[in-house]
DNA sequence: CGGATTCTGCACCGATCGGTGCGAAATCGA
DNA sequence: TCGATTTCGCACCGATCGGTGCAGAATCCG
């Protein structure tokens, strides 16, 4: 896997400038990054960012991925919840907390990038879609899998259960981007699970 | 108020104009929206447009407050409901009506506009933010009538049922922006409508 | 010590951004 | 018809966009 390195070696850690690349995706979206708000928090000139990285749209596929397995990595861990209602529960809570993070941009990476990319990152646009769609087609087959368990009721539907539930999530990271407090969404997560199942 | 006219009458209403303005403003957010693509699809030369609104930060407000006055009324229609569960229903589903117009943007101009501001807009910002925060103290207030009337109970929170209302319509603008269709959404809101009060 | 290879800094590319200067065209009151 | 007034089309402004060419610096293997 280690490649033997040759030439000169890179005066930067990869990691370390992907991470102050997400949040300047995060805070800015797509677009609004420019290469040279990218640079400079990554501490990196341009040529070395396209070096290391491909270019702005790669670099923003791995910030990503980057973001997927970090604060956005509820969403996966929601679904191993026992429960329906603890996956529900999971999942909201989830988003509020990484929302409302102190000292990272608030809401959600995926929901302020996906609305703000324009006709220039047709591929970030169709890579954003997938993943929302990903995300919910996961929500609803545990939820399917709830009702075969006898977890939900038979006629719960799971698809609107999901689909309820990551609109109540993306409507969260709304509000969070828009200076909502933790305390303010927790509210709104305890009123939208009060009555479970919802449907 | 009608002023005398002087001078080469323009060649083009200004009405029409600020309509097609509102398409690219709600289509590609305030950034997005480039004088290029503004002028073209609002068949005038850049200087006609300076000339007729001043800037693209003031185009974009007037273009707002048409907004306000056309797709986005039913904010202020909702709270004339005669009861609070029916303001909550309007509320809802004016948000899916709005958001799922055919021939026009899906979501809402003010989610969509709002997250995808960077600082350029610093002042567009500003608005859109009191905007919402507008919006919610209305929803607010008639909930707090609604409590007093005794058309809610005594121990109803005002500011939460507002706040998880105005969370799950910026869901459900983003949810329609990614495509989701007016019978699905539609679904979300009878879920979220299902108990009542839910607070 | 070579070359071979890789990374870095700087200057630069064409395209596009929001915004303007200028002169011609079109309408007014007189 | 004649200025006064306003709009219009075109070309252009400096700034910024994402992306690159090039030369030198730093490391490898031999």
């Amino acid at each position: 896997m280690e490649q033997v390195r040759r030439g000169r070696p890179r005066a930067f850690d990869a990691n370390e400038a992907l991470e102050q690349a997400l949040v300047v995706f995060w805070e800015h979206g797509y677009e609004g990054a420019s290469l040279a708000l990218l640079t400079e928090a990554m501490g990196i000139s341009r040529k070395s960012m396209y070096a290391a990285f491909g270019n702005k749209e790669e670099l923003f596929l791995k910030v990503l991925q980057r973001y997927e397995a970090g604060p956005g990595a509820y969403v996966r861990q929601a679904v191993g919840a026992p429960t329906a209602r603890a996956v529900a529960r999971a999942y909201l809570e989830g988003a509020v907390r990484a929302g409302t993070q102190p000292g990272r941009p608030a809401g959600c990476l995926g929901v302020r990038a996906a609305l703000s990319v324009g006709v220039t990152g047709q591929t970030v646009q169709d890579v954003m879609t997938s993943w929302r769609a990903e995300s919910q087609a996961g929500l609803r087959d545990r939820f399917q899998r709830a009702v075969d368990e006898g977890d939900l009721p038979a006629d719960a539907d799971p698809d609107v259960i999901a689909r309820y539930l990551t609109t109540v999530a993306d409507g969260v990271s709304v509000q969070a981007t828009g200076g909502a407090s933790p305390a303010a969404l927790q509210h709104v997560v305890e009123v939208a699970l009060r009555h479970w199942p919802p449907a």
